[in-house]
DNA sequence: CCAAAAGTGTTGGGAATACACCCATGC
DNA sequence: GCATGGGTGTATTCCCAACACTTTTGG
């Protein structure tokens, strides 16, 4: 077996400088989906936990990057192309996370369009954060970093692009905001909010309107399309070196 | 020699899940001391980047954790109990951000109370974060990722009481807070917006006034002493469930 | 013409900055 | 009593939530 033996095995033996560890890394995979704010898990196949779902994960390459070792191992997951955003979040150190043997995880938050269809494997299964089935190891925690900072985010980032189709109405937006942050939201407000902040810009076309009747949304979309710092923390500050104007 | 080498030795030998990486703990030490914000650095004796400046770091345990090993590191610097809050910061992991082979580093974030008188070792000193002198690996952009971290975390937290004496007046807490955020602090505002916030709390002494005269000035000490997010990200949230009252 | 949905105008409240004024001490 | 520094009252500004109202479509 792998378990205690490899964690002492490779101890004093090349590295002058101390021992070396086992690291791999973790995706928290988000989107929004019908209401619901979705992780994508893995069920497991084998013991420890077999039959509980955790987190895409994988181990790190010997002369990979962290960033670059998340990519690879959600490649096979989902199509990369659809991961709009990708952020490091922490690193888990506790000896007995893994009960094989120690192993490092540095866990990742990545975000999906809303409007992606990605294939994913037979084994893995989009499930809504608010209802998790029984997760392994640490990454039920690892999951609520995940949304708190996502929600954090969407009050003073534009990262809401990450969870936004390319074009969207007002109203859809609203949803998104809504469901990731689980509260309700104001369409007018969020509108008037991210327009002033320079967020979102209005485009030339126009969603059709419903067979109910009603008028035609105008379709909006994502000024930039990486994270960018719109409402900086101001505190304390002399209003003369203001924001904008 | 033990550069190269390493790196691909302890590959494909013991582990199933992948390589086995060193790693390392680095620590931000920061304090406020005479209107300067100040790093702790250590002098490096040795190649590579032999005189320049590092951040104080060291191995981590075959079975501990990342936050004890930091803890561990530091008290061979500076008095551990001077540390008065420590945070993960971020995990580096170019391959070749240290030249004599690969390094995994996870830095934290630590803050010094402006009082504390750590002893510190001959080799190491504080410098102010505004003027660094030569820093070794890339701990220059990771200083600066710790000095963002703290001036975000004043203005939405209680970090304050990790860089303030135990007890002090207002006029020392707004030199400490303006040291901090690099911008004129307001200390009538800070008064307010912190007691609002039930951040801080008069006590029932006083500092003496000087020999220039004046009202002696109240002496306040922080509510709490560990973090608090006291001004939470509130926007797009309806207000009827508000923050106080 | 009416229902439905989108978007704009307006109001009000809360929080933060700026500044004037009052308080308490040493000399 | 006067200079000095500490603390409080108050006005102004800005941001945002709430809601009323207008606009534009389908039936």
């Amino acid at each position: 077996m792998d378990d205690k033996s490899l964690e002492r095995g490779s101890f004093a033996a090349p590295a002058p400088l101390g021992s070396e560890f086992s690291h791999e890394v973790l995706a928290v995979v988000l989107r929004v989906r019908r209401d619901r704010l979705e992780a994508l898990l893995w069920q497991r196949a084998i013991p420890p936990f077999q039959s509980e779902w955790s987190l895409p994960c994988g181990p790190l390459g010997a002369s990979e990057r962290l960033g670059t070792a998340v990519g690879r191992h959600l490649a096979a997951k989902v199509d990369i192309t659809d991961i709009a955003h990708l952020e490091q979040l922490e690193t888990r150190s506790d000896p007995g996370r893994d009960p094989r043997g120690r192993v490092l995880a540095t866990a990742y938050l990545a975000l999906v369009a809303s409007d992606a269809e990605p294939g994913i494997p037979a084994d893995t299964a989009w499930h809504p954060v608010t209802a998790l089935p029984p997760v392994a190891f640490d990454h039920a925690s690892i999951i609520g970093s995940a949304t708190a900072r996502l929600r954090a985010k969407l009050s003073y980032t534009n990262i809401g692009f990450a969870l936004a189709p390319a074009s969207f109405t007002i109203a859809q937006l609203r949803d998104i905001y809504a469901t990731a942050l689980g509260h309700p939201v104001s369409a007018t407000n969020l509108q008037r909010i991210l327009t002033r902040r320079g967020v979102i810009a209005p485009t030339e076309r126009a969603a059709p309107s419903t067979a109910a009747g009603g008028r035609p949304a105008t379709l909006y979309r994502f000024a930039a399309r990486n994270l960018v710092i719109t409402n900086p923390f101001a505190a304390f500050r002399p209003a003369a070196a203001g924001i904008r104007s």
